[in-house]
DNA sequence: TGCAAAATAGCACGATCGTTCTTTTCTGCA
DNA sequence: TGCAGAAAAGAACGATCGTGCTATTTTGCA
C-alpha cells in the first residue's frame, strides 16, 4: 500500500492475493516489525538502521535498501503502529454499542495497550516529545495519525452524547482532552516513576470523568444500561 | 536550598559570598544554563557536548573539562531545571494563603511554564519519555526531581483539604494525579499537535477537579475564601 | 610583577551513524 | 535447468559522537 512505486507488473498477477509476495515484501516487513519494537524501547529517533540489521541478523546495507533512507523507516513504523492500534484498540472496540459501552471499551483497551501489555512505550507519546519541535514527513505521519485516532475516539465520545448517556451539553472535544490527558499520565506514572496503583487511580479518574459529564446522578446505582433521557433532539 | 553539597571550603572564603568565584565556577554556569537552553528544544538525550561548545563559543574539550562526562553534563542540567523550576513554579505559589489559592497558583504557574512562556518543552517530560526504560543516574537524577515536585504539588492538595477547601474524603494523590494529567495533555496538545484552545481546556479541567473534590456544591458562587471546615485535627 | 595553578584549546582515537557503490547470492519463472 | 532480476552482503565514505592526552593561554594571589 504504502510502497511509493514497486515497479507494478501491470500484467496478471499470479496470486498475488494471499501471499504471493516476492519475498522482499515478507522480510520488509519483518523489518518493520523489528523495527517496531525497537522503537517502542528505544523511541524513533533512537532507531538506527545497524539496531535493526542487527535484530534481524541481516547487513545494513541489506536493510537500508528495503526503504532508501532511515526517514522512510521511520515513516513504515509510524504507519505500522497505528494500524495495530487500530486493529487493537479500536477495532474491538467496534463490538460494543455505540455511547457509554464503546467509549469505555477504547479506554480499557488503549489503558492495557499503553501501560500494561508489554514492557514497551507508546511511539505516539514517544514521539511526541521527539518531534515537537521538529518538522518534516516522520512528525507529519506521526502528527496524523495520532489526530485519526483522536478524531475517532472524539467521535465515540460523541456518539455517546447522541445516546443520551452524556449530558447534552457536554464538550466532546473536552472530554477528549481529558481522557487523553489520563492515559498520559498512566504512562509517565507507570513507566517512568513506576508509581504503584497508576492503573486503577487512572480508571478512578476515568469514572470521574463519567460521573462529571454523566446524567445529573440520581440513579446512580444500578444502571448502566442505556437511557435516552431528556436531551432527545440532538439526534443522529 | 535543596542544592546537595558544593565542596564546601571550610577555611576562610575571600569574599565568597557574592561572586566570588573561580570563574571557572562562572564558566560552568553559564555552559549549564547553554546545555539547559538546548535541552529544553532537543531533548536530554540529543544534548552533545559539541553542540554546546558551538553554542559557548569554546571548544568541545573547554566544555567537557567542566564535567568530566556527558553524563555529569546531563545531571547538571536536571539540577538546574528543578531549581528554576522550585524557583518560578513553586516558590512564588507560596505568597499564596494555604488550601486551595496555594494549589491554584502552582497549576498556573506550571501551566505557564510548560506550555506558554516560551517554545521551549518541560525536560521532565521529554526525560520520562526518553528514560523510562533506560536506567542509571542520569534517570534517577530526573525521578527523584519529579518525585520532589509532586510530593511537594500532593502536601499542598493535602493542605487544602486540611483547610476544608476540598472534601474531607478526598484522596490528595488521585487528584495530584489529575492535575499532573491536565499539564501532560496540555503538554502534548499544545506544543505536539498545536491544538488551539487547549490552554483553555487545561483550565476547565481543573476546574473540573476542583468541582468534583471541592465541597459539596451548594454555595458554588461567591465564596473562594477558606472556611476552615471539620477536619481540624490534621494540622501541620 | 612573577609564577603556580586553573582554564581552555588542539588534536587524535575508536565507535557509530546514514548512505553509496560494487559484488555476490538467491529466487522464481521460461 | 538456465538465467534475468531481485535481494542481500561487503566495503568504504564523511560526519559526529564522547573521551583522552598534551600544549597553550589565562587567572589570581605572593
Amino acid at each position: 500500500m504504502s510502497v511509493t512505486h514497486l515497479p507494478v507488473k501491470s500484467s496478471a498477477p499470479p496470486e498475488a492475493a494471499s501471499r504471493g509476495q516476492h519475498k522482499g515484501q515478507q522480510t520488509k516487513a519483518a523489518i518493520i516489525d523489528a523495527a517496531l519494537g525497537l522503537a517502542t524501547q528505544i523511541g524513533l529517533e533512537g532507531l538506527s538502521i545497524g539496531a535493526v540489521a542487527e535484530v534481524m541478523h541481516m547487513s545494513k546495507s541489506g536493510v537500508f535498501a528495503h526503504f532508501g533512507s532511515r526517514e522512510e523507516l521511520q515513516i513504515s513504523v509510524v504507519r505500522e503502529y497505528y494500524r495495530r492500534f487500530e486493529e487493537e484498540i479500536f477495532d474491538p472496540a467496534l463490538a460494543q454499542p455505540r455511547g457509554l459501552p464503546r467509549v469505555r471499551a477504547l479506554f480499557a483497551n488503549w489503558m492495557k495497550r499503553v501501560a500494561v501489555e508489554l514492557q514497551s512505550g507508546c511511539i505516539f507519546i514517544s514521539g511526541a516529545v521527539e518531534f515537537d519541535d521538529r518538522s518534516g514527513p516522520v512528525r507529519d505521519a506521526l502528527a496524523s495519525s495520532v489526530q485519526a485516532w483522536m478524531s475517532a475516539l472524539n467521535r465515540a465520545v460523541q456518539m455517546a452524547r447522541e445516546a443520551g448517556h452524556l449530558r447534552a451539553d457536554a464538550d466532546a472535544q473536552q472530554i477528549t482532552f481529558e481522557i487523553h490527558a489520563i492515559i498520559l499520565a498512566l504512562h509517565y506514572e507507570a513507566r517512568f516513576l513506576k508509581t504503584p496503583g497508576s492503573l486503577a487511580r487512572a480508571e478512578r479518574a476515568f469514572e470521574g470523568i463519567l460521573a462529571r459529564y454523566g446524567l445529573p446522578a440520581e440513579a446512580a446505582g444500578s444502571a448502566k444500561a442505556s437511557r435516552p433521557a431528556s436531551a432527545t433532539s440532538r439526534k443522529r
